[in-house]
DNA sequence: CTTTTTGGATAACGTTCGTTATCCTATGAC
DNA sequence: GTCATAGGATAACGAACGTTATCCAAAAAG
């Protein structure tokens, strides 16, 4: 071994570091082999020394943006109902949705993804149930995990192809509201609330 | 005049009829534009006779699906909790997730229509907004009709990506009941039924 | 029947695509 | 110092892309 094995290459790191934004903002099937390479500073050629195709790339770049999810919730303390609300209001807010290069990838490339081959599914399942069991000590429960992740993602996704702010906004506000009554400890007390629920906290 | 005007030309209507199934399994980016008119029984050449582009047949085309989906949830009664039910637990069936091309188009083209031009957003934020009163007319509250949206097209689009059957099948099952607690006189009595809430009646 | 024109097919255009082959260079091994 | 090679850049490949120009058939108008 005349290169330094034990760390990987540091261009392989690059590649997955720096081209996860280009193709989260433009999307996998727009982004071409050059641009994607061009935006870690190399060209394709280099690529093709550490992936074997784009989609060998795509499943890699799955893999390690759903593991940066999971880790973005994992920091989270549970039984903390602030903190869980925090998270909440930071994944729904208007940056998240106007950035979609810095965010969430699953809003971004899950319908690729479900089109894609069996090693980018397979990669999108670990990563995916990953984020599951995260969001899982917050909701205590895995039904509500489950729909949380749905709904969070679904509005996110949602929110960025409207084209009105006030729109986007009055969806960011009521998913935020409602996925809030997953949270354990402030059970929904839809009565006690019903018409104007507080939500001055959220941000 | 030399054809008949007021039917519109046919291909036109058999374009945004043919092609959405193609375009919503594919995806826009990934559907070539021969591909696409062939879809149709047309070649390129025709499509350019109705449509300035590419991405005007994408406005075109969003429009009309959206259009579907919000008919598909106007035909469903209000105040009617079962026929509610029955209507969720189709959008978050298996075969809604196994047949993209036949199904709605938010879990299908949402991100890409967010990385595209303003007609296509303003085709989809109207389209939306009509989907969203169909809903609200069921959950007879804004707010949770958004939620309910998110959560639906959240959950149909993550299950597509999966590739396991069983861990498809539990997030669709945690969904279903979950947004069930969102229609009215439903109420959530997440206290009594929190162990094992009944599901059966979920096809 | 002739004319006019609309809605198609056909073919070509210049790009860009993903991939591969080839060359180059810097580096660890000896 | 010499050599072997891993990891880059470069350039070329055929294929497919969106679009346009051109041609053609069919049908309404007179």
């Amino acid at each position: 071994m005349r290169y330094p094995d034990h760390q990987k290459s540091k261009t392989r790191e690059a590649l997955l570091e720096h081209t996860a934004a280009h193709v989260k903002a433009k999307g996998f099937a727009s982004s071409g082999v050059d641009a994607i390479a061009a935006a870690a500073g190399v060209t394709s050629g280099a690529l093709y020394k550490h992936f074997s195709g784009k989609e060998d790339l795509f499943a890699a770049l799955v893999s390690t943006q759903l593991e940066r999810t999971a880790l973005r919730f994992a920091s989270v303390p549970a039984n903390d109902a602030a903190s869980a609300q925090k998270a909440l209001a930071a994944y729904l807010s208007l940056a998240h949705v106007d950035h979609p290069e810095q965010g969430c990838a699953l809003p971004s490339l899950t319908p690729e993804v479900a089109r894609s081959g069996e090693a980018v599914r397979q990669a999108f399942q670990e990563g995916l149930l990953d984020v599951h069991a995260q969001i899982a000590k917050l909701t205590q429960s895995d039904a509500k995990a489950w729909s949380m992740i749905s709904q969070c993602v679904g509005a996110v996704m949602l929110a960025r192809a409207m084209n009105m702010d006030d729109a986007r906004h009055k969806l960011l506000l009521a998913v935020k509201q409602e996925a809030a009554t997953l949270l354990p400890g402030r059970g929904p007390a839809r009565l006690k609330a019903r018409q104007k629920p507080v939500t001055a906290e959220l941000k």
